[in-house]
RNA sequence: GUGCCCGUAGCUCAGCUGGAUAGAGCGUUUCCCUCCGAAGGAAAAGGUCGUUGGUUCGAAUCCAAUCGGGCACGCCA
């Protein structure tokens, strides 16, 4: 309906179009004004063309206001203010939407506006040398969602985890995994013993009491040489079990999981650095030494290979090898993504934490240069969670093993909650997750006032169908809806008709919040139009005496319900017909 | 010292990429159950959109300064 709409406006404007200068439908703004009495719909165009077709606002208006006053479905226009264009559509075109949005099953969301493009979403991508925690509680679930909505807008998704299964960091991890091992075969260890490199969380001892359980004693009192490689794998196959196991409470399902120690295998850092060598972006140099750093004492010059990632964009060119010649974390980055660039995908989109802000320049510059400028990588940083217990924050140190898991979390508030409280606001806004006020006002969360507008629609139609039996869904697609004609009922159902646009704007901006906050709004209205009933008898959704009422406003319900599922569907919370 | 993010009602936050008189929830005040679920609805009060300039028909939104808060900053991963 919008697309028709969006077709007759542009169709106004074409005579004023000059050599060189283009219009198309996307960029034609039709929504609805924040004051309902101006109209159903607004346009600006007039203001927006004016300048680029040198054409007065006034005279584009009224071109504009011609033509729409023609389109069938529009019953009224008007130009207000500096060129505003109102209108309304009829009744009808409003009430033709709810046949459209239950014939198509749950799937009125959908459009294929990206021709099933392959996309890669790499998310969480934790360091498998501990449990997830709750920061990576709101990148999964944000992740998710993300990926959901990409789905609705025609992108064949990959959802990916890259697994940091390299490094010395893994190395620290099977040494604190070895003084633990030997601890649980009676050799005393000290906290002592620990470097500040290593791990000390509980997860540890359970860990290394599960290898001896396994292995026994084998490697006790052996060279550090015999028994690394073998822990190293030990504790990241275990601890990977364990994060597999944590996204799955948070309803978090990977398509990938990519291990960086079998890219080095294939040798794909050289053969980034070979690529990146062919365009003249290699070269070995020293680094400048950064403005905050006055002290010369703290800065030593070192001729490393550099990546002249300024070429693209980044604000210094970046190591890919230490001065001792191995590789940085970076260049295993660059291999990952060349990797991902020959899977073929040439739309990249990685969630990461605000922590890594410094971070993503180089990784946008290192997929344009190695793929000739054929692929992107989208960054999306989400702020960090504020985890309080009953008002006080709690501390939280990975290596310490002090930190709030994901699955206590999930245990605690349950999947529903915790996801809710995780994508319902801005990637960009911290959030203040507090435990005890997460469970105490779990009846003032949105998301129940969401779940009770639903579960209310349920029980209309189990009142309905106990008295009247199984309702068939083409009655309802089919039925005479023009006595919809009250205010709350249209009004519900113009927001359920601009649910399509929502998931929309909502997946191209990659702002998966706006999601429930949409749905609220629905819900909203919902319950005004459920209440409106209860005060005039005439509303109300069943009326025994006039069934062909009833069967209209079950039609209403039944979109409703449709367009709520697949909100739940897309946000990852199960939808409740039932409160309890 | 530099870069990124945030600053909107007493509190927690929206504001759909520049649109009309600034929007919800919680809290406060007043109404609405003989009724398909009141875990709801209707209404009132509450604002110098951190501050100051700039861009234009038009700014919470864009630009420049500035204040306050968060994150990060050569071989850690």
């Amino acid at each position: 309906m919008f697309s028709s709409i969006r077709e007759c406006i542009l169709g106004a404007m074409r005579p004023f179009l000059r050599p060189g200068i283009v219009a198309s439908c996307d960029e034609i703004l039709v929504e609805p004004p924040k004051d309902k009495t101006f109209g159903d719909l607004y346009t600006n165009v007039a203001m927006m063309f004016a300048k680029r077709l040198r054409v007065a606002p006034k005279v584009l208006a009224e071109a504009v206001c011609k033509a729409l006053s023609k389109n069938e479905n529009v019953s009224e226009v008007s130009i207000a203010g500096a060129g505003f264009i109102n209108f309304r559509l009829h009744n009808k075109a409003w009430q033709s939407v709810i046949a459209e949005i239950i014939g198509s099953g749950n799937y009125y969301s959908y459009s294929n506006i990206f021709n099933d493009a392959p996309i890669n979403l790499e998310f969480v991508s934790a360091n498998p040398t501990g449990p997830l925690h709750t920061g990576h509680a709101r990148n999964a679930v944000f992740g998710s969602v993300v990926a959901n909505l990409l789905e609705r807008v025609g992108y064949k998704v990959t959802r990916e985890f890259y697994i940091n299964d390299q490094g010395n960091q893994i190395k620290f991890l099977a040494r604190s995994m070895y003084l633990r091992y030997r601890e649980t075969l009676g050799d005393t260890i000290s906290e002592d013993d620990f470097t500040s490199d290593m791990y000390c969380g509980e997860y540890i001892k359970d860990l290394a009491k599960g290898l001896v359980e396994e292995h026994g004693d084998k490697y006790l009192n052996k060279d550090e040489s015999e028994w690394l490689p073998f822990f190293c794998r030990y504790s990241i196959d275990k601890l990977m079990k364990n994060v597999k196991r944590d996204l799955a409470l948070l309803g978090v399902v990977m398509d990938k999981y990519t291990s960086e120690a079998k890219l080095c295998e294939r040798n794909l850092v050289s053969e980034a650095l070979e690529i990146l060598k062919k365009h003249g972006d290699i070269y070995e140099g020293i680094l400048p030494r950064p403005k905050g750093i006055t002290d010369s004492d703290e800065w030593e010059e070192r001729p490393q290979t550099l990546f002249r990632s300024t070429k693209y964009g980044d604000d210094i060119d970046r190591a890919i090898r230490k001065a001792d010649g191995t590789w940085t974390y970076f260049a295993g980055d660059l291999a990952y993504h060349l990797d991902k660039i020959q899977r073929g995908f040439a739309k990249m989109i990685a969630i990461l934490g605000a922590d890594h802000n410094g971070y993503v320049k180089r990784l946008k510059s290192a997929v344009n240069a190695l793929s000739g400028g054929h692929a992107n990588l989208e960054v999306r940083l989400y702020q960090l969670v504020n985890f309080l217990e009953n008002g006080k924050p709690v501390r939280m140190s990975k290596r310490a093993g002090t930190f709030i898991t994901l699955k206590e979390v999930v245990e605690r508030v349950g999947k529903d909650v915790t996801r809710y409280m995780m994508i319902s606001r801005h990637h960009d806004v911290m959030i203040d997750f507090d435990f005890v006020k997460a469970v105490e006002q779990s009846m003032d969360n949105p998301l129940f006032y969401i779940q009770y507008a639903y579960a209310r629609i349920c029980s209309v139609f189990r009142y309905f169908e106990a008295e009247n039996g199984k309702i068939d869904k083409n009655e309802l697609m089919d039925c005479d809806k023009s006595m919809l004609s009250d205010d709350a009922e249209l009004s519900l159902i113009k927001a359920l008709v601009f649910w399509k646009e929502q998931i929309k704007s909502a997946a191209i901006a990659i702002e998966p919040h706006r999601v429930p906050a949409y749905m609220q709004n629905i819900a909203s209205l919902f319950h005004a139009l459920w209440n409106k009933g209860k005060i005039n008898t005439d509303l109300r959704f069943i009326d025994t005496a006039n069934r062909k009422c009833t069967i209209a406003r079950l039609s209403i319900l039944l979109a409703t319900k449709s367009i709520l599922e697949d909100g739940f569907d897309i946000i990852g919370v199960t939808p409740m017909s039932e409160m309890r």
